[in-house]
DNA sequence: CCATGTGAAGGTATTCACAGCC
DNA sequence: GGCTGTGAATACCTTCACATGG
């Protein structure tokens, strides 16, 4: 059935798909079957089939999906056929990584501008992009750039994203460790690190917890 | 009631509660009412109501929760409390600010060991940890450490996580952005970065999908 | 035979509404 | 009155089974 809403989790295996998709594309194939796909990422044949049915057809029964035009759709839905220019926030350790992380150009996205207040960074130049000062957050309005990522200081990440948001800044990608407030038609993914790692040993083996906990 | 089954979605969201009484806490308050928590992490008071539901009673009515208790108990059930040492693998851009990262200390997790293959990196200290050869990663067994943070390069990463399966690591997080397999007793968190920006574009609002779409 | 696409079933998580207690 | 704790209702997501078509 064509065009249902796209469920959230659905969303957030796309990017999944599309790094198989071109992994596989990138080995010569041009059709993949749900089996294969789903052992190479690592989610079930029928997940991947019943996430592709929210938006039409790109499968023939008996051979597979064709890879390129189903990259193509992914790509699409996911805007990042026309979404493409960021702006890093923060050039401290972890920003200075994602600067030089060559890993968002694989899904078209690219850090064109970076912002720090420290004034032995400004004027700096890493992996091609000229660090600015921060006071010239709202240049952003004017350079076609609708994406932000963010790596300050706790302290300081609601008041740069205050300023983001009136430079235009539809989308932001937060690291700081809290939570940010935006207005509703700007979206915030927040990616808290320490935390992740915090959720990890309540999966490890219990140690020995016997009867009548 | 009591001891239910803690959902993996409530699991996900205990750090975060737990960061919130931490900072009530530090400034000197002794309970939290779910509304007031809710507000400070950006959760519904509900759902952290039925989140505290599934392991006790910590909350009085009319007054709130005891922030001291709870947060111990949150900790416990994380086991914050007992697993705390982590081995980092590969000390490259990302490796390097995960490091030089306090934020892990907060939840009781602390770095003491990293490596790396780059003989120029190898024997220096970088935030009191030395680096050490990945040629000495068997040598983790000995030392007490479970957890373990892979940021390696994709090529790299299942390699390097079979040699912690077999140097005894239960835990894994993972920031290469591939899927890595394990046996089903360790437990691997993959992060990938990249991906989390590539689906922030589709929240983005439509520029105008004018009907038919 | 092969593999997709999808209604239906099953399971899990969120939201609601309110009883219970301070 | 205030706030927690929780069954019930709802919404959401996953899994299954199989009809459909190459």
């Amino acid at each position: 059935m064509r065009y249902h809403k796209i469920p959230d989790e659905t969303v957030r295996r796309l990017p999944v798909y599309l790094r198989g998709l071109m992994a596989s594309a990138s080995q010569g194939h041009r059709h993949i079957s749900s089996r294969t796909l789903a052992d190479s990422v690592g989610v079930n044949a029928w997940q991947i089939r019943k996430d592709f049915s929210y938006f039409g057809d790109f499968g023939t029964r008996g051979i597979g999906y064709d890879i390129e035009k189903l990259a193509k759709e992914i790509k699409k839905i996911l805007r990042l056929d026309v979404i493409c220019k960021a702006a890093l926030v923060g050039v401290g350790d972890l920003g200075s990584a994602l600067l030089a992380y060559p890993g968002f150009r694989v899904f078209g996205l690219d850090i064109v501008a970076a912002f720090d207040v420290d004034p032995k960074k400004v004027g700096r130049t890493m992996n091609g992009v000229k660090i600015e000062d921060s006071s010239r957050l709202n240049t952003l309005k004017d350079r076609d750039i609708t994406l932000a990522i963010v790596a300050v200081p706790r302290a300081a990440a609601q008041s740069i994203v205050d300023e983001l948001v009136s430079a235009g800044i539809k989308g932001v990608l937060n690291f700081a460790p809290c939570k940010v407030s935006a207005p509703k038609r700007v979206k915030v993914i927040t990616l808290d690190i320490a935390m992740e790692l915090a959720r990890l040993p309540y999966y490890l083996p219990r140690p020995s917890r016997v009867e009548g906990g």
